[in-house]
DNA sequence: AGCAGCATGTAACTCGTTACATGATTGA
DNA sequence: TCAATCATGTAACGAGTTACATGCTGCT
């Protein structure tokens, strides 16, 4: 159900083609509402059929150097507005590596120390990407929505912390009880 | 795919109903693998196909005083350590509040104010009623299953202070930005 | 001429959610 | 005895993933 007001979101701040927005969601909207290209065409198709979208129409069909664009029109603004008001549940967290360690934690044979590491390596490649992001884009004075959108890159930065460190700290826990 | 492996889990703790099991999964396992009866039902009964899980049979039908007991089989245990030992690619995140701030910085009517003040609220719940967990079951010492369970219980723990950290700043930076 | 890759999809599947059903049993 | 709730499900739906298809175009 978010993914249309994210894609809204994303045709807000510029109109787009189906892989336009496809790669602008691996690079920024994606990093916490990823989506594949084939949910995004769906779902464009979908945002079509209800008006909240759309296409900058040349007549001729698209092809390689002349993609659909597409942008959001009054009706889609105004549903984007409403939804962005709304109070929702947090997302529900699902973490195998939890079950993993619990799994070890009921069988003594069982070593969660790989995927510790490997989990650790992850979140520290993720940090210091998101800092470079951060390092690259938000410099000098910030207007309301550069303050906004950096804002969220933060909680990236703060949730990948806070992994880097708690992975280290469970690593090193490990360590501890062996010896 | 994980919920065979967190039932498995908890299974190896501990053999149990169905609803044992979903009652479980309220209060432990599925703080961060969360699954509702009805999927646990579902499972069951394709571990059971599977053979890795068994039950404890009486004859008697199930019914209210008299549940189905399930109990891991050898084949279950072995397939979760198999399982439990491979590594995995992170979680992927979706979070709807991430998207709405950025529809907040696409449009300048709209205020994300109430819709952090309500995740920060519940957030601060959580974290108070993991506090209260970690403080009733781990103290003294801990032999290793229960420094483990204890590592996984403070990874919700930091996960929920780095949330109320950024929510809070959050709304102070929107507050500044209005003086 | 041929291949990489652009732009757009379709189809099938998995997993989770929502809503409802049913018989048994305990407690007021 | 009647409501609550225990214990176990079924059915339909929704969202995301994986795998594959197709035509076009610029590059070598």
């Amino acid at each position: 159900m978010s993914l249309r007001f994210a894609i809204l979101t994303a045709l807000s701040e510029k109109s787009s083609s189906g892989i336009e927005l496809a790669r602008r969601f691996d690079r920024s909207i994606g990093y916490f509402w990823p989506a594949s290209h084939q949910q995004i065409y769906r779902e464009l198709d979908t945002l079509l059929g209800d008006g909240l979208i759309e296409q900058l129409d040349d007549g001729t069909p698209p092809s390689r150097g002349n993609p659909r664009t597409f942008r959001v029109t009054a009706d889609g603004t105004a549903a984007l507005r409403a939804w962005a008001g709304r109070l929702e549940d947090r997302p529900k967290v699902r973490d195998a590596l939890m079950v993993r360690i619990r799994a070890a934690a009921a069988l003594s044979d069982v070593d969660p120390r790989a995927a510790l590491e490997h989990r650790l390596a992850t979140h520290e490649r993720t940090l210091e990407a998101y800092e470079a992001i951060d390092a690259r884009q938000f410099t000098g004075p910030l207007n309301r929505a550069a303050r906004l959108q950096r804002q969220v890159l933060r909680a990236g930065i703060a949730s990948e912390r806070m992994w880097v460190a708690w992975c280290r700290d469970a690593l090193a826990e490990l360590d501890r009880a062996e010896s």
